[in-house]
DNA sequence: ATTATCTATAGATCTATAGATAATGC
DNA sequence: ATTATCTATAGATCTATAGATAATGC
């Protein structure tokens, strides 16, 4: 129906499996059955449709690290279920590890984008921390310092089982993660 | 002297700045003021190019995950300077960073380098933290989970400091995630 | 008028091979 | 002979622009 977001999922597809530098339009027109000039119709150049691709991600929730519900009712055991779901996404989570690895690299069109949503990613999840750890975590911890810990767990954690899906337990190792925090251990 | 050795940390460079993708043996080739050709007779293709400048930062050390030096007399407190000498050499984090990130991807040549370097790694690393923690950590925690979640730890803040170094206190946030796993915590 | 597409194409790259030239080492 | 380089070049791509054609909406 929507060229344009048929267009957009095409493209994540197409990123997930290259990257956005290994990338190019015409993978992705052939995906949808467009000439490559169709999908330049669409989206003005490539920088342009990964812009537009990872707003699409924002509002279909794709990321981890995305903001919460607008109810803000997120609590740590949320991000444990989503890591659990992302084990059953491998292509969302290639294209998230990728993206924002070459993120860093000078002039990347989607520095910004992955710098900002670090950003406000730490800020709502040191709260998500307090509101259930308190201030005080283990071995002297602030809800400040184990935001960033959360992230990197996750982050480091899709790396790993991304190159050995079989001998990393993500979910397990998230949860033991939290165990660490304090939080409650699930049952086992 | 060597040019070998001269166009691999020329070459270490250019994917720090590049990724192995975007990079090109022409980028190359001019960081030594040779031709792209006179590159290519030192190193036959871009992939073997790629393979020997692994092989180069394994002999070098310049790797967080390379084996311990050959007398194993490494503890987390190593682990945690070398996460505090690496907040000096951007290049070799972010090439690690994005490579890493990269050989993720459908028939990159660095998969096996990187799956191989990783096995070993949570490999010594659990024996690491048995021999200072013992085998009970706490929430319950494994060496054998902490393994993993330590190479997760410094992988993800690696990938938050590239984004914002004035925001992201890796070490410190390093040294953090040792005190949940137990470790003396550093004065302070 | 605007929207959706296409063909044609300019202009840059990029990897890798072929083959020449010159110097060095036996 | 081997090593170090270079020029030339084949053969693929890649992004992006120009301009045509056809259909739709006012």
């Amino acid at each position: 129906m929507n060229r344009r977001e048929e267009i957009l999922l095409a493209a994540l597809d197409v990123f997930a499996e290259r990257g956005y530098t290994g990338a190019s339009i015409a993978a992705v027109a052939e995906r949808v059955g467009l000439s490559q000039q169709g999908v330049l119709h669409y989206f003005p150049s490539k920088d342009r449709l990964l812009a537009e691709v990872l707003r699409l991600r924002d509002e279909r929730g794709l990321d981890v690290i995305a903001l919460p519900g607008a109810d803000g009712r997120i609590t740590l055991d949320t991000v444990a279920s989503i890591v659990e779901w992302n084990t059953e996404r491998r292509g969302i989570v290639q294209s998230f590890t990728v993206l924002a690895a070459e993120s860093v690299l000078e002039g990347h069109p989607a520095a910004a984008f992955f710098r900002e949503r670090y950003g406000s990613a730490r800020g709502w999840m040191a709260e998500v921390v307090r509101a259930e750890l308190g201030d005080a975590l283990p071995g002297g911890v602030t809800p400040e310092q184990a935001a960033p810990l959360l992230f990197a767990v996750m982050d480091g954690l899709q790396l790993q089982w991304l190159l050995a899906p079989d001998e990393i337990d993500m979910p397990a190792l998230f949860r033991a993660f939290l165990a660490l925090l304090g939080a409650a251990r699930p049952a086992g």
